[in-house]
Order: C-alpha cells, then structure tokens, then sequence
DNA sequence: CGTCACACGTA
DNA sequence: CGTACGTGTGACGG
C-alpha cells in the first residue's frame, strides 16, 4: 500500500493565502488581520479532507542569513518587505500548524526549499520508504529540480499536479536541466543574475540543443549575435547563478517521517481559536475530520468517508448517514443484445429518475457518439455501445436510437446527468430531441458552491462523495498514444462510461437534499437544467450570416478610416499611433495643449467623455482642434471593423453557412447567460452606422426572424421585487414609465413633463437599479450639481418609499446573511458589504441592490425561454430560438407563421412569471436583424 | 509570448 | 463616485 507525504513550503502558501483573499479579514473578537490564517487553515482542510495524506511536514524559511547570503550578498537584496497585517498573521499559521499535529521544519542558514529538497533526498535513500510516493505542495520553479519517479508537484488550489512527463510536456526539459534553465534565466525577484537578454523561451531552447551550460559554453562558436555576446559576458558569474538556483539535498537537521504522520487535530483547542478568529464554517469540517481521522483504520485501506464539501460560502446541513456510507465502485454492465436493449427500456419506463451520459470520439462539435450510458440505481449503471472496436460487439446504431428515443424525448422521464448541454448536443445530431432532464449536477454544483476551483465530474465526485473516479486516460491513453473511446477495449469502456453515469445519479441523490435545503430546488429542475437543453440546440441552431454583407460595410469603413487617420495626423501635426491611448494622450494634451485630460490613473484618460468634452469646444477655425472629433469617428470605425466585420466572417460556420456562438449558462455573477466566440450579445445597435452590422444577420430563403424583447423588464422587477405602490400603479396604468416617473418626482403632471424631465428620470430610474450616488448621478445628467442631485434622489425616495426600503432591505439582507437572493432563489455572496472600507463597502451595496434585480430579471428570460420552447416542441412548430441578449430572444420562423408565432412568443414571455405588475414583450419580424427590431 | 490596462460594444 | 459581460489593442517585462 503506498503513502503518500506532503511537503509544503511554509512561507509560500502563506503568502498565497494572503494575496488570494482581497480584501481584508478581522477577527470581530481580537480585531487581529486573520485572511492569511483563514486561506492557509483552509488549505490544510482541503489538504486533510479531499487528499488524505499519511504524512504531512511543512518547511519554513528560517529568519536571518542563508548560505546563498554568504556566496552573494545581494541575494534576494531587492525583495519587496513583507506587508505588516501579513507578519502579524505568521504566529496564529505557526499555531494553527502545531494543533494539527504537522512537524514545521525550519533550520538556520536554509531556506524552505532546501529543507524539502533533503527531506525528499532522505526518502529517496532510505529503503525503508521505498512505498512513500512525494507531493510537492508549492508552485516555486525551483523545486521542479526535485520531481522524479516519486515525487511530484501540487497545486492544491487548482489541483493541478506536475510529475516528471508533465514537466517534459510543458516545459520541454528534465529535472536535472531545470537548474541550469534557471541559471541562465535569472530571477528578479530573488536578485539571482542571469544572462541578459535571455529569457525562459531562449534558456529552454539553449538547454535542449546543448544539454546544458556546460554544453552551451562548449558550443559558443555555434550562437551567433547579440545571445553568444550576452552569454560570453556574463559566462564568469554563471556558475554562481548556477549555485544560488541548486538546492541543498544533504543538510543537517533532525527529522523522523514517524512524527509527521497524520493524526487527529486537537479538536479541544482548534474549536475555541476558530471561535476567536471567527471562522465559523470550518468549525464543522475540522470536527467532521476529526471523526474520520479517528475512525480510520490504521492501514487506510478503505474508501474513505465523503469529506465535507467546502461549499465557501452557504451552510449546509450535514448530510444525512445514508449518503455518508462509503462510495464503492458499483456494478456494471454493457447492453450488447437485442433482447437486453429490450429488457432495458422496460425497466427505463418504470424509473422516477434516470442519469444519462454519452461517450463520443472527441470533445469537438462534430464528434461521433459511441455510446450511451444509463443509471437508475446508485451503484448500479449500463453502457450501450454504438461504436466499439469490432461491429459484432455491438449493436447498431439505428437500433438503439431508436429504441432509446421515446424513453429519450419522453418529459414525463426525469433524467439527470452532468454537463447536460453536452450530451444534448451529441443526442440532437443523432435525431433525438433530449426532454424531461431535471437535473444537471454540473450546475446544481456551481448554484450550491460557487467559486470552487472546478466543476468537473471527477473532481465533485471526489470532493463530495470522497469517490475516485477511473480516469479517461486509463481507458483512451494519452500524449502520443491517445486513441479514442470507440478504439478502447469494450469492458473497460463500459465500466468508465456505466460509471460516469451512476456517479451522476449519486451525486444527484446527494445534492437534492443541500439545493432543498437552500431553496433552489424549482430553480435547478424546472429552469436551469431544462435551460441547458434548449441551450444545447440554440448552439446548434446557430444563426445565418451574409459574409459579403459584412465585407461589403467593412471595405467603405476602412476606406472612411483611412481618410480619417490622413485627417488626424495632418491637424496634429506629427505622426502617431491612433490606437495607442498613451500616446494620443501625448499629442492631444502635450503637443497640442488641448483642455488637460479630465482623468487620470497611469496617465490621463483619452476615453469617450473626455474627448466628448473637447468636441463641444471645438474650434472651427483651429483645425488641431478637430483631432478629438476624428478620433472618436475613427475609434468607432476601427471598433467595428476589428470586432465585428472580421471576426464574424471568420466565425460563420463553412457548412451551416451560420455563426454558432456558445451559450454558458451560470459564468456570470448575477445569473445572465454569457455568449462567446464569438460574443453575439454585444452586437451594435445604438448607432446608425454599427446598427448596420445587423443586416448580415438574416433568415433563410423563406423564413423571418422574430425579435421578441421585453420592455422595461428591470424596472418591472424593482416594481414587484419593492411592492412600491406609485411605481407599480404606473405600470398598472401602462404609462410610458420615465414620464410617470418624472411626473412624481418633479411634481407636475404627466403631460406637463419636458423632454429634459423624462429623460433626467430615466437616468435616475437606471440609475437606482445600478445603486447610483449623487456623485455619479451629478456626472451624468448634464449641467446637475451634485447638491441638486442629492435633492432629486431624496425627492424620488420620498416619492417612491417602497423602492427606498426595498434598496435597504437588500443591503441589510447581504450584511445580515452574506448574500442576496433572486426571485427563484439564485444567490450571490456579498463579502464587500461587511468591508471596513468605505469604498468597499459602498460597492457592496450596490452589488446587492443589483444582484437582486438583474439577476431576478435572468431568472425571469430564462423561464421564459423554457416555458416558449416547450410549448414549440409541444406542438411541434417550426420555429426555433436563435439567440438570447438578456432581455431579448431572437428566433428563426418559417414565414407563413411569423406572425402567429410571434404572438404566440409574446403571450409565453408575458405569462412566465406572476408579477405585481403586468409583463410586456413587443415582437418585430423582418428579413434581417435590423429590421427586425 | 503571456499579462495588464484601457477602450468600447451590448443589456 | 451605478451593474453585468467579451473582445481587441498596445505596452510591458521577460
């Protein structure tokens, strides 16, 4: 049975622990800085918990001089001071270290690395341990001289481990050429001298070719140039260079492996510090380890418990004892019979939940299936091949689509499954519209513990069900000699891709109870996982776009640009960069002396409003002064022309003759959708020229697009989010929202307000969703002075008490809890809220206020496009959903029945939420996007 | 060649 | 000194 022993560079986590969590951390009880103790503690949880460590040592920089001070004075002489609040933490890391029982091991004159590199060394040579694998718990370059057979490097807060091949494969060089690789290089931070002019590139390089320094120094006739001159000069301090990198395998100090065996913390004395120190959550998972640590068999041989998932931000309930027994690999089998396809889908049909997964040749959109698995019971699962090595061992593949489509697109089935949008898409390509999936444990993981360092299923079914999953490349290889699933053997096959699947139902199984428990059960069921499969057809949708259009406006701006780039360069008077912001700032506000730039913050600022300033000054006669004007015109062609005109041509599909964008469902902070690659949510619309681009978005021959966009969503929210009666009232009424708005605040009648009016209430009526301030209101409503600001925010609060104390609630409710919630439940944390600094804090409000509103109103869309989509694939229409930009939904529809089914998109959006106020979504048909909308 | 700051398109 | 995104650019320091 091999152990494992883990070395961590003291020091260095510490300082990652420090720099990793902004913002400060105090404890409310001593009032002592504890965000370094807080990320290192958590460290050695996760440590402890997910990895199971049999031994465990932490190396630590002894104070004062080393022995690389003594070969070189100036080393590490040009290191930054530590920062004070991050000293003062090193006793409570000592302490915390100390009360797990983890030997901390420093000795004068050596720094950590050194005491690892000999602890590694005296494992290595001593027989005894001969079963003890290393990990490495730092990411310091230099350590990598240490890999070996045994021993690896571990990134504990990405989980990312580098072995001796990881090494080859990324870098290119072994461990024993990392040092001169090193040498050559340098390090500023450390003050090591290297060769100028060479960097980690070059050195690589030079290693490779030349085996070494040494090599390198023989070979000298064979560099040319400035490199051989570089390394000629600086050949006299190399092997200095090369001494201060080498670390130290055979110092003195005492150490026995028997002390660093892991033992339980001292529950008795751990508990009353994190009190002090205010770390509430981990109480629970030190005590839970404690308990494991304690029932452990001595030999470890048994799977362990499920350690706690750190979830970092909400309390869970303790998982009940049924979901705590052990994970063990389950039981499974391949379908490779007609009569067991049939048998099968009998059981299938009687089932309240089934786990699905597919297995295909590749990741890309056009990989081939090769299987389907299923799980209905945990522990349980089957795999059925469509595609293996020899056709004989398995069925065709008519066969089982057909057979699994009606169990498939049945939504009275509820499936769950990981990653749902993928297999999804693999399903679509075979014919199979997937229904009736309730659970993707994907998105349940990244609803429930946000912020985790990965949602992969081997990595939550690790962290959650303490179950090591078989890896991919036990069954497909890797580097040079990966091959596909359809190429591996079939039993192995089946029991990684049968598990793939019973992991996901168990996963399910443990995570209803922590989303029943958080109130976000309707959310992950009826939107977010039914969602992933309307996304996974919106991809493959795609919408069709005109590259000649595009081609055809790109040409005539680049021809404007030209002409506006001779006309800058001309008024300037010399020559320059135009899109360089730093040295437009030169010409404009040295050389030509223009209005001195308003902000500033590694110069001053070129931005829009700036030099939307210096245009209403513009001088007629003086033609320096039209270099803003020009700019700005030329800074919107060069925009369209970079982001859209090239990049969507280049992204529209060659077969499909369409751009299909991905959709990533919970990336954002507040729940809205992110579009990518390319981003089809910020195409322009606000001005004439950029609308354009719109036109190269069109519907087929024969068909139309339908824009359906909600009006005032956000607004509608605050209404009912606030129950503030004037505001819902005006809605009530279907008044234009601004004119009711400014009708209130300024105290006139509704067809008395001035344009100036409404538009000042618009800007406030954004504005207090944003969680604007008088400053920033006073910016932006021209000619307002800040108090006059103060006075209409005051005003309009006094006119709408409700929204006043909803804005309130919000922030009190992120103070009180540590998060906000949205209308079904989505949270947010708010760590800013609780902030002592002021700007900080303030920041945190405002994330409150709009967490709530934008998020409740991507709740609200994302209902929507469930509740359309169902009732197209209900009665089978035609029309099908293209796009979604937040508040908009564009679809693609034959165009006989555009107008029908533009009302029948308009009704759905209306219905899917029961508000205080009625919802409102306006349709527009047209040939292309721009007129469409 | 990767990272940062800035600028700017959308909701 | 309102929010949420993705992408393109130049500058910087290897």
């Amino acid at each position: 049975m091999p152990e494992t022993l883990y070395l961590i560079d003291g020091y260095a986590q510490i300082f990652r622990s420090y720099f990793a969590i902004r913002g400060g951390m105090t404890s409310s009880v001593t009032g002592e800085p504890t965000q370094a103790v807080f990320g290192f503690t958590g460290m050695l949880l996760k440590l402890f918990s997910v990895f199971n460590p049999h031994y465990v040592v932490v190396a630590i920089d002894a104070p004062g001089k080393t022995f690389r001070d003594e070969m070189f004075p100036e080393y590490k002489a040009t290191r930054n001071p530590t920062p004070e609040d991050l000293t003062a933490q090193i006793p409570r890391v000592l302490e915390m270290i100390e009360l797990f029982g983890i030997p901390a091991i420093s000795k004068p004159g050596l720094e950590a690395d050194d005491v690892i590199a000999t602890i590694v060394q005296r494992i290595l040579d001593n027989p005894e341990y001969n079963d003890v694998q290393i990990r490495i718990v730092s990411k310091d370059k230099d350590l990598e001289q240490l890999l070996g057979d045994r021993v690896a490097m571990f990134d504990i807060h990405t989980d990312t481990t580098i072995d001796v091949p990881a090494l080859l494969a990324n870098k290119g060089v072994t461990p024993e050429q990392v040092i001169d690789v090193l040498a050559l290089t340098g390090d500023t931070v450390d003050n090591v001298p290297g060769v100028p002019g060479i960097g980690p590139k070059t050195a690589v390089q030079l290693v490779q070719e030349f085996g070494s320094i040494d090599g390198i120094l023989a070979n000298l006739d064979k560099i040319k140039g400035k490199k051989r001159e570089n390394l000629e000069a600086a050949a006299a301090h190399l092997p200095l260079s090369r001494a201060l990198v080498t670390l130290m395998r055979d110092a003195e100090f005492d150490f026995s492996l028997e002390d660093a065996r892991v033992s339980p913390p001292r529950l008795d004395k751990i508990i009353p510090i994190f009190q002090q120190l205010g770390f509430n959550r981990y109480q629970t998972d030190v005590r839970r380890l404690a308990g494991e640590l304690e029932t452990a068999a001595p030999a470890a041989a048994t799977p362990s418990a499920p350690p706690a998932f750190a979830t970092g931000l909400f309390a869970l309930a303790d998982q009940d004892e049924a979901a705590r027994t052990p994970v063990v690999r389950g039981d499974y089998q391949g379908i490779t019979t007609q009569a067991q396809l049939d048998d099968l889908v009998a059981t299938l049909r009687a089932q309240t939940m089934i786990s699905i997964d597919t297995e295909t040749t590749g990741l890309e959109r056009d990989a081939k299936l090769c299987g389907i698995s299923v799980a209905w019971k945990a522990g349980h699962g089957v795999y059925i091949p469509t595609l293996s090595p020899s056709p004989d061992q398995h069925l065709d593949l008519e066969t089982v689509l057909a057979a699994m489509k009606p169990i498939l697109e049945d939504p009275s089935i509820p499936k769950c499954g990981h990653n749902m949008k993928f297999d999804a898409g693999v399903l679509l390509r075979n014919g199979i519209a997937l229904q009736g999936a309730a659970f993707d444990t994907m998105l349940a993981g990244q609803l429930v513990a946000p912020g985790q360092s990965s949602y992969k299923l081997d990595h939550m079914a690790q962290t959650m069900l303490g179950y090591t999953m078989i890896p991919i490349n036990e069954i497909i290889g890797e580097g040079e000699l990966q091959t596909s699933i359809d190429k591996a053997p079939l039993d192995k096959v089946v029991t990684y891709a049968a598990e793939d699947a019973d992991i996901a139902l168990r996963l399910t199984e443990f995570m209803l109870p922590q989303l029943e428990e958080v109130g976000m059960t309707a959310l992950i069921r009826d939107v977010e996982s039914p969602l992933a499969v309307i996304l996974a057809e919106m991809e493959r949708n795609g919408i069709t776009c005109d590259p000649a259009e595009l081609l055809r406006q790109g040409d005539a701006l680049a021809i404007r640009v030209e002409e506006l780039r001779a006309e800058v360069l001309a008024a300037a008077g010399c020559e320059f960069h135009l899109d360089s912001p730093r040295q437009l700032a030169e010409v404009l506000f040295e050389k030509l002396g223009l209005a001195s730039g308003k902000k500033t913050k590694t110069g001053y600022s070129t931005s829009v409003d700036v030099l939307e300033k210096l245009v209403a000054s513009e001088d007629k006669n003086d033609p320096r002064t039209s270099v803003p004007r020009l700019i700005l015109e030329y800074r919107q062609l060069t925009k369209l022309i970079s982001t859209y005109m090239g990049n969507l041509r280049d992204a529209v599909h060659p077969e499909t003759g369409r751009i299909h964008s991905s959709f990533h469902q919970l990336m954002t902070a507040t729940g809205r959708l992110a579009s990518q690659n390319p981003n089809l949510q910020n195409i322009p619309v606000r001005s004439e020229v950029g609308r354009q681009v719109r036109k190269a978005f069109v519907a087929p021959d024969g068909y139309r697009l339908i824009c359906a966009d909600y009006s005032q969503v956000e607004l509608r929210l605050l209404a009912h989010l606030s129950g503030d009666e004037a505001l819902i009232d005006a809605f009530a009424r279907d008044q234009d929202i601004h004119t009711a708005v400014a009708a209130q605040v300024f105290g006139v009648s509704e067809d008395a307000v001035s344009r100036t009016q409404r538009g000042q209430a618009k800007t406030i009526n954004f504005g207090i969703i944003y969680g604007v301030t008088a400053y920033g209101l006073a910016r932006r409503i021209d000619g307002l002075e800040v108090d006059a600001a103060t006075q209409l925010i005051s005003d309009y609060k006094k006119r709408f008490p409700g929204i006043d104390k909803f804005l309130q609630k919000c922030c009190q409710e992120a103070l009180e809890q540590g998060y906000v919630a949205t209308l079904l439940g989505r949270r947010r944390a708010i760590p800013e809220i609780s902030s002592s600094n002021g700007h900080t804090r303030s920041l945190g409000e405002r994330l409150a206020i709009n967490s709530v509103v934008q998020g409740s109103a991507a709740d609200l869309i994302k209902v929507a496009m469930v509740n359309v989509q169902k009732r197209i694939s209900r009665d089978k229409l035609p029309t099908k959903l293209l796009l979604q930009i937040h508040d908009e939904l564009i679809f693609e529809s034959p165009v006989e029945l555009a107008d029908e089914h533009a009302a029948l998109i308009r009704e759905e959006m209306e219905r899917s939420m029961e508000l205080r106020v009625p919802l409102r979504a306006e349709a527009g048909i047209g040939a292309d996007w721009m007129s469409a909308k």
